[in-house]
DNA sequence: GTAGAGTCTTGACCTAGGTCCAGAGTCAAG
DNA sequence: CTTGACTCTGGACCTAGGTCAAGACTCTAC
């Protein structure tokens, strides 16, 4: 398969699938004597894979550890739970963080009915 | 005052004072004869002002928005209270499609403990 | 043989909100 | 008068994850 190819059936562009072999995503593929880039079926896999990772919240480093770790070989579900459980602990922070500047700014606009506006309450006229 | 000084009351770095001035949260001030900026004490509060409204999730170019429609004056609570609103928005949207997230990784690490890892169910190696 | 589509490389560009740097000029204390 | 801290300008750089462009080459169909 050629590149284009491999993005269509993957539903990236031609430009992400070179970006992700210069990142380690993808290893580099044979070529043709022209020069072109050729792929097994697998490299369709393997960027599905990484895509369905990012979905998940991984960042393109950790789909990059998990992918490897895979090449390895000596991975089972067991050991690599840790890299969803992260992600867990990740978005649970930032959901506690969005909700805490959620409280805040209810706090504001509850002022705001008191006529104690956060946008005329100070001097800012310079 | 000049810029240090200005920086340090507002607890921001002397680079960022001169950042908002280019992006126009701060008018550009008088000069010394020098060509060093001299600022009134109400620069401080524009800047902790915009930083307040920054922590509330509104983005630099909604925080200036804001700051010109009360340089023209005119503003009330009620006449602002969209700007704020907007943001809940914005953060409930964030919130909700963290939840989403958060429980597709759910369902994945789910089907882990059935031994159907994310990590090794596909033939990735090239 | 030629047109049009696909591919190659290198490197610049995008967003957002700053941060950092060089080289030159200025200010205050001793 | 000198030293050290401060300020000036303009532009480059940072993160993350790509996207795009130029100019050259290759492949396929007619």
């Amino acid at each position: 398969m050629k590149i284009g190819q491999v993005a269509e059936e993957a539903g990236v562009s031609v430009d992400t699938v070179r970006f992700y072999e210069r990142r380690g995503v993808l290893p580099a593929p044979d070529r043709m004597p022209s020069g072109y880039r050729t792929y097994t079926p697998a490299a369709v896999q393997r960027i599905r894979l990484a895509r369905r990772l990012q979905a998940l919240g991984l960042t393109l480093d950790e789909v990059i550890g998990a992918l490897h770790a895979t090449d390895r070989g000596d991975v089972s579900c067991a050991s690599e739970r840790w890299r969803l459980e992260a992600v867990l602990d990740r978005i649970d922070a930032k959901i506690a963080e969005l909700r805490s500047v959620r409280r805040e700014v209810g706090r504001v606009l509850a002022r705001c009915d008191r006529d104690e506006c956060v946008f005329t309450e100070s001097d800012i006229r310079t």
